[in-house]
RNA sequence: GCGGAUGUGGCGAAACCGGUAGACGCAGCGGACUUAAAAUCCGCUUCCCAUGGGAGUGCGGGUUCGAGUCCCGCCAUCCGCACCA
């Protein structure tokens, strides 16, 4: 055996063994584990070129677990996948002309080299590209029954339009509201697209994340409950006689609105609507200065938050409709924070009690009429300036509202809902915050969506049996939009229906699609199906392992997705997901010398000579030529600030262990972590000591006779009760799988275990090191690997992958006698010793006559003693 | 704006049910070994006055024999907000 610590030899023999024997392959029923499966599983990662910090930390996390359980016997699967469709392929294509397919593949060979020098237990036999046609068909199949149930339909969406480029835009393409390669203000858009009716299953999803998912985390619950958004309110219409062009009323004459506020509605002094509602586009046909004020309604993007950031804006449209309880005239307002997509796109305004209201009506001079005001009466109504009261709802009581007023919100709110039901125009409506889900991109690196255009026959879904609509691969997209547009040999088809020619859909699929279900095709990542018996083998998921910013989007997709699956009669269960684990970001200082203009030139921290202020904070530093850079504290890893650590690096210099083994130690896995290059030198320095502890005790472990702990001396008693300590600790916290701690548990067996010097207890050191390896094991799987069959532990326990999971002996952690906290008034002021098994009166007596207690109590005798067994005594005088 | 989280030494952190705050590690300081350095090993290391104390877990209150932990009110930072993945 080496006398010193030689990573990458170690590494690389350890790595050929595994590929050699196919260690990892899981199998269906396998009866070597009795305890049944065990699927933990990441999140598929996009192939975006190199593997970054967040990704070693989110698979070392999933393969500690996994050894872990692997150990506890059961049948673990780990698979592993590429989320291959998306947005970076094109904009890498624009920039290097690559085509997208061409770049993804090469990413997805190195990240997977990468991978496999990280020593990551994956089962590559299920290993699938979601940019695969044997993949992405599954994605149309399902769409077609999607259509087929009437949970996918076709409607208008709005999007973020670049008018300079014609084309598109994400929402991380709009920076500041234009364009990012145009610099062109972004216009909103109609154009139709497919939604997947996510709402239908809203109901359900909510009452599963409040009662059906005990193994997610409480603020994860809260998160999704959030984001569902179930709400109580009343739909009801504004009559009105406005009539479109042809002169039939526009939508029968009924303005629809949905509230939560029914109990204001005698305070409507206006109603806004969405510049594409009908009403707004009828306003502009008549009156064409109109139509222009309408139009510049549209600019900004589409994003929630932007949309409640920026300034409310609107435009009066001469339009009027009726106040349905008061028959009042109601004048209609386009504003640009009504978005035409959420409920009916038109809301009512209420000034008096809605914040965002009473800023409109002060900023147009609309009349502003209080109806509720608050029981106590102790505060005044004033239109001067908003009060946060004015839009309390449950102290408060209706004014100025004729027959209801006194009523309380929820009276009030019964009493106008049945008077607008009476009038045949409302009804209480239970409505959700959750959205139906667009899929349709107008872009062409993604799974093609299978429909057809025919001038005679319309929409015509493709025939199952010519799926896949294969994407071509050739592309190179130049920003023009979608390379499909051009594309005759993909755009030209027959019309299934009529058969006369037709045009192919260019838009193809939300890349959330492909994530949706992917988890269960690793299940049976060959089947001839969507998926086949093995998914009901090892689905539900036993534990999911992602980023906190997946909390939402993908979760609810991919819980949505199981469902409509369900019900489709391919799966028998409810929820993908039992246990769920949110790893957090991996943040780095930022370090930059200032440019022109106020520009940074971002330093990769490697370069920089840190430098820190009198109190040790860092406040900047130097490069190796001598030129000062500026400190700009910490941020999330990433290319702008190129603040990354590539985890190669790492690999290359300490080797995988060592990488593994810091970022676990670094900090909770869901907490997010700094980088620091000197903690993984002190992560290296920890396993070649672990290396040397094992070389130096070879020969006393390989002759160790069996351990008698009466016959250890008091030190080497003392070791054993550490060693044991710390293995209690490491248990749970593998249970709870707080990963740094158990690190700090093996780092303190081996503080404790180095006090059995070489030649000395052969017994204790055999014993030490076959619990210490085993614990370190999933962690730091080769360096333990070697060791162990090194020292012959393999002859005697089997294979480290499948040695029996140690547990700590009770004979170790026993004690004769113990410290216990002496307390006086609440205030630690010693301690006192007694018998492990000491009675309560005796432990009271003992206290009450510490020397702490007359010093610290001024004589005084004592009134109380609390005792805590086995900790502290407060002696309160 | 809405929703969620976090805040503990110079730094990363730990503290399981309300019971010794700072385990474990990094950096730093001192020592051993060495011609010297690196590596390694040993010791010290929350702050303030210092005999012995006192203060201390973002800030201000509260409950309790006892609060990092529970309650109320603030402040700061980070994340998500539906076409980034």
């Amino acid at each position: 055996m080496e006398s010193t610590y030689h990573p990458r030899a170690v590494e690389a023999g350890v790595q050929r063994h595994w590929a050699e024997h196919d260690v990892y392959r899981a199998k269906e029923h396998d009866p070597r584990f009795p305890k049944g499966k065990y699927y933990a599983c990441s999140m598929l990662p996009y192939p975006s070129g190199k593997l970054h910090m967040g990704h070693v930390r989110n698979y070392t996390i999933n393969d500690m677990l996994a050894r872990y359980k692997r150990m506890q016997g059961y049948n673990v699967l780990m698979p592993m996948g590429w989320d291959a469709f998306g947005l970076p392929a094109e904009n890498a294509a624009m920039k290097s002309k690559v085509a997208p397919a061409a770049w993804t593949y090469e990413n997805i060979r190195v990240m997977k080299s990468q991978c496999n020098a990280l020593g990551l237990a994956f089962d590559w036999s299920r290993e699938l590209a979601t940019c695969d046609p044997a993949y992405y068909q599954w994605n149309q199949w399902f769409f077609l029954k999607c259509l087929e149930h009437g949970l996918a339909y076709r409607k208008t969406q709005i999007v973020n339009w670049d008018p300079v480029d014609q084309t598109v835009l994400a929402n991380e393409q709009v920076i500041d509201g234009r364009g990012w390669r145009s610099g062109a203000v972004v216009e909103k858009r109609e154009i139709p697209g497919y939604y997947l009716n996510i709402t239908k299953y809203a109901n359900e999803l909510l009452e599963t994340t409040l009662h059906g998912l005990p193994g997610w985390s409480e603020r994860l619950r809260l998160i999704q409950e959030n984001w569902i958004g179930r709400s109580e309110g009343v739909r009801f219409a504004f009559p009105h006689d406005i009539r479109d062009a042809g002169g039939k009323p526009i939508q029968d004459g009924r303005m629809y609105v949905f509230t939560t506020r029914a109990d204001t509605i005698m305070g409507v002094t206006f109603v806004a609507v969405a510049p594409e509602h009908p009403l707004a586009v009828r306003a502009g046909e008549l009156n064409p200065a109109l139509a222009s004020k309408i139009e510049a309604l549209k600019q900004g993007g589409t994003t929630e938050a932007e949309l409640a950031l920026k300034e409310k804006e609107g435009v009066a449209t001469g339009l009027f409709v009726t106040h349905p309880l008061t028959g009042d005239k109601v004048e209609v307002w386009v504003g640009n924070y009504v978005l035409i997509t959420y409920g009916d796109g038109a809301v009512m305004g209420v000034p008096a009690h809605d914040e965002r209201d009473f800023a409109f009506a002060k900023k147009y001079n609309l009349p502003i009429k209080q109806v509720v005001a608050l029981a106590s009466a102790e505060n005044e109504f004033s239109t001067d300036a908003w009060q946060e009261w004015y839009s309390a709802k449950d102290e408060g009581i209706g004014i100025h509202s004729g027959k209801y007023d006194g009523l309380k919100f929820k009276d009030c709110v019964e009493a106008v809902a049945a008077d607008l039901a009476a009038l045949g125009l409302g009804e209480k409506k239970t409505t959700f915050r959750l959205r139906d889900w667009g899929i349709s991109r107008q872009r062409y690196w993604g799974t093609p969506i299978p429909v057809i255009h025919c001038a005679d026959c319309g929409v015509v879904p493709v025939p199952y049996e010519d799926l896949p609509v294969v994407l071509p691969e050739h592309h190179i997209p130049d920003g023009s939009g979608n390379p499909l547009n051009k594309d005759e040999a993909f755009l030209k088809c027959s019309c299934p229906k009529c058969g006369k020619p037709a045009r192919r859909e260019t838009d193809t699929m939300d890349t959330f699609v492909d994530s949706a279900w992917y988890y269960m095709r690793y299940a049976s990542a060959d089947a001839s199906t969507m998926v086949d018996a093995r998914n009901d083998y090892w689905m539900p998921m036993d534990q999911y392992i992602g980023g906190i910013e997946h909390a939402v989007l993908h979760l609810l997709y991919a819980r949505f997705w199981t469902k409509a699956m369900r019900d489709m009669g391919l799966l028998k269960f409810d929820e993908p997901f039992l246990r769920m684990t949110n790893h957090g970001m991996l943040l780095n200082h930022i370090f930059y010398t200032p440019g022109s203009h106020g520009a940074k030139n971002y330093i990769p921290p490697i370069e920089v000579k840190v430098s820190h202020d009198e109190k040790g904070h860092i406040n900047g530093g130097t490069l190796s030529d001598g030129t000062k850079v500026d400190y700009g504290g910490i941020g999330k890893m990433g290319k702008t600030e190129r603040n990354g650590v590539d985890p190669q690096d790492l690999i290359d210099k300490y080797g995988a262990d060592t990488a593994r083994l810091y970022v676990m130690f670094v900090g909770g896995p869901e907490d997010p972590a700094v980088w620091s290059d000197t903690a993984v030198e002190g992560a290296m320095r920890f396993l070649r000591r672990v290396w040397t502890f094992c070389a130096e005790r070879t020969a006393d472990i390989a002759a160790a006779p069996a351990l008698d702990h009466a016959a250890l001396d008091a030190a080497h008693k003392g070791v054993r009760f550490e060693l044991h300590s710390a293995l209690k600790q490491s248990n749970f916290d593998y249970e709870r799988q707080q990963y740094n701690t158990v690190v700090s548990a093996a780092m303190k067996m081996l503080n404790a275990l180095e006090n059995v010097k070489p030649g000395e207890s052969a017994a204790l050191a055999h014993e030490g090191a076959s619990i210490l390896l085993r614990t370190l094991y999933p962690v730091a799987p080769h360096i333990t690997w070697q060791l162990w069959r090194e020292l012959g532990f393999e002859r005697r326990l089997g294979d480290l992958l499948d040695a029996p999971w140690p547990t700590p002996d009770e004979q170790a952690l026993a004690r004769d006698e113990i410290a216990l906290v002496l307390q006086v008034n609440g205030k630690t002021r010693g301690e006192v010793r007694v018998a492990a098994n000491a009675e309560r009166a005796a432990i009271e007596a003992a206290a009450a006559a510490a020397p702490e207690v007359a010093k610290f109590g001024e004589g005084r005798a004592p009134k109380k003693i609390i005792v805590v067994p086995g900790r502290l005594v407060n002696v309160v005088v």
